[in-house]
RNA sequence: CGCGGAGUGGAGCAGCCUGGUAGCUCGUCGGGCUCAUAACCCGAAGGUCGUAGGUUCAAAUCCUGCCUCCGCAA
């Protein structure tokens, strides 16, 4: 079966890895161009080119895929599969119906629920105990197509998006080496999807990370675990510099929302709407990661102090 | 040349503008107090102030080059 590959971020590319070590035929990888990232706004490869090159698998990136500009491509590559896994670009229905079995889309939740951009953070953010991956036949619509297989997992309190993310990348990558075996030996049933239970996990926004201190504990733990450790949920110290809030758990107490109320040997505990959270691990402005125990020490903040009034 | 912050005993910071004794909150080690303590008291160890030059009687502090780390934005 030759495969072509769509994906562009790390998950895809362990997806991408798990099919070489599958020992698919992977004829060609399609992912977005090289943007300027980082500090310096340095041209960066996308982590699916990079492998695809260590293994020497032809890259292609073009800026769109309207108009027929892949057509080449799959004239050259003659794919039986496409397999997509968070490749950033809608695909047109030409593409979608080049391969004689279609395109196959690893995608991070237990549909219909959380299709979309953000389904990991979203789930992890609404306090879900459990998510999953999901493979399903792509069709014109935002993740609606029929589900091919799925898996589901645990979400813990120990979770964030990153022990997800990872999770996730693991089991899906399995799970579309299985869906391609299955689809090639004919014993997979498309599942049409039951519109009416649809949720959707919107992209992530700036205004998504501010801690409301107003909210009860539980649903901030939920949000700064969900936003971990990217893009990082975030409050404000006193003087009006940005806090990231990297790892937080549950804790007692009760004051004003947003109140330090005391601090502990591993972190300070900051009063809610409800409840109290202990801040673990905390990002000030202009500065890297830390205990939050230490942004007490060097008096960046003191217990009384309130955060997000600003 | 995207914007910006920072390199000071083990940790987090102050000191730099207005050069001239190494400071703060902790940690560590020793001792004391206590039924007890992530409590309190006493004492100690530990720093080429990122690096190379320059200015100066004198540089953590002013000037220049270099290295390293980080946040934002994308």
């Amino acid at each position: 079966m030759r495969v072509l590959f769509m994906g562009t971020p790390d998950i895809a590319a362990t997806a991408l890895s798990a099919l070489l070590e599958g020992g698919f035929t992977v004829v060609g990888a399609v992912s977005q161009p090289d943007r300027p990232r980082g500090r310096g706004m340095t041209l960066t490869p996308p982590p699916v080119k990079v492998l695809a090159k260590e293994r020497g698998i032809p890259v292609y990136q073009p800026e769109s895929l309207r108009d027929g500009a892949l057509l080449p491509l799959l004239d050259a590559c003659r794919p039986d599969v496409i397999a997509v896994v968070a490749y950033g670009k809608i695909l047109p229905e030409y593409v979608l119906n080049y391969p004689a079995y279609g395109c196959i889309n690893l995608h991070v939740s237990l549909l219909p629920r959380y299709r979309g951009a953000a389904p990991m953070q979203r789930a992890i953010m609404a306090g879900e105990r459990e998510t999953g991956v999901c493979t399903m036949q792509m069709d014109a619509g935002l993740d609606t197509g029929d589900v091919l297989l799925r898996r589901a997992f645990p979400i813990s309190d120990e979770d964030n998006f990153e022990t997800v993310h990872d999770r996730a990348a693991e089991i899906g990558g399995a799970l579309l080496c299985e869906t391609l075996k299955a689809l090639k030996a004919g014993t997979v049933t498309p599942q049409k999807q039951d519109a009416s239970l649809a949720t959707y996990a919107e992209k992530i926004t700036k205004e998504d990370c501010v801690l409301d201190f107003t909210k009860s504990a539980r649903v901030l733990f939920a949000q700064i675990r969900g936003l971990s450790p990217i893009p990082l949920s975030f409050t404000k110290m006193p003087d009006g510099k940005l806090l990231k809030v990297v790892s937080a758990s549950l804790a007692e107490g009760r004051g004003r929302a947003g109140e330090i109320l005391r601090a502990e040997s591993d972190g300070f505990v900051v009063a809610c709407g409800e409840g109290a959270l202990l801040l673990r691990t905390v990002l000030p402005e202009g500065k890297g990661r830390m205990n939050a125990a230490d942004l007490l020490r060097g008096r960046r903040v003191n217990v009384g102090d309130v955060l997000g009034n600003v």
